[in-house]
DNA sequence: GAGTTATATCGGGAAAAACCGATATAATCA
DNA sequence: TGATTATATCGGTTTTTCCCGATATAACTC
């Protein structure tokens, strides 16, 4: 686990919010009726709530992503993203021991 | 708490490894020999196992004091830092349950 | 096939962070 | 008092991050 890299991934308020919105999906986005939120949010919908352009929140989720915070599912032209619960786990495991 | 200063703070890696050796002090600053550990370390000490300048040494140290990760205390012409723990306590319950 | 929709990537301008050297402040000591 | 030591702050250059518009890719639809 590359701890810098999380804390750099969390070091943006937008992107926290993003987080923050995929813990309770169907609260957060009642828009999407594309799926379930078993596979996650899909871009569109972050992007409409983060109120930036698409290739910035898509960034964003990619940045999350090589974090290890969140995943991706392609679904056919969609890719939907969900919270890694794992690594927020282990993240709060190293800060209570490890830095 | 303001979360978002916190990671900020974390997402340097010198600062990282200031605060593993604020961990254990005796054994990262062997040479400290004005005070016991209980005040902490002085920038000095800090700034030598950096290996940046003092300026940069001195505000990553009030960088990681804004945050709450550290706390100082001037004794005579020295500032000793040392770690908040209980910021670390409370960072890794947010982690857990708020983020 | 062409057209449409969803997402990713690329190139770049503006803002912030990472450092530095120089200088200011504060405490000590002769 | 002046000289020395430790730290903080200030001004500036380089690097990184933020965020955009334009374009590329991939899947779907007709």
């Amino acid at each position: 686990m590359k701890q810098l890299e999380i804390f750099k991934a969390l070091s943006n308020k937008t992107r926290l919010e993003i987080l923050l919105w995929l813990k309770d999906p169907a609260a957060s986005f009642p828009e999407q009726v594309h799926a379930g939120f078993e596979v996650g949010v899909c871009v569109g919908e972050i992007q409409k709530k983060a109120g930036l352009t698409q290739s910035t929140v898509s960034e964003y989720l990619s940045i999350l992503q090589r974090a290890g915070l969140v995943s991706s599912t392609r679904v056919g032209q969609w890719t939907y993203y969900k919270r890694n619960e794992e690594t927020f786990v282990e993240l709060s495991k190293i800060i209570e021991s490890d830095i």
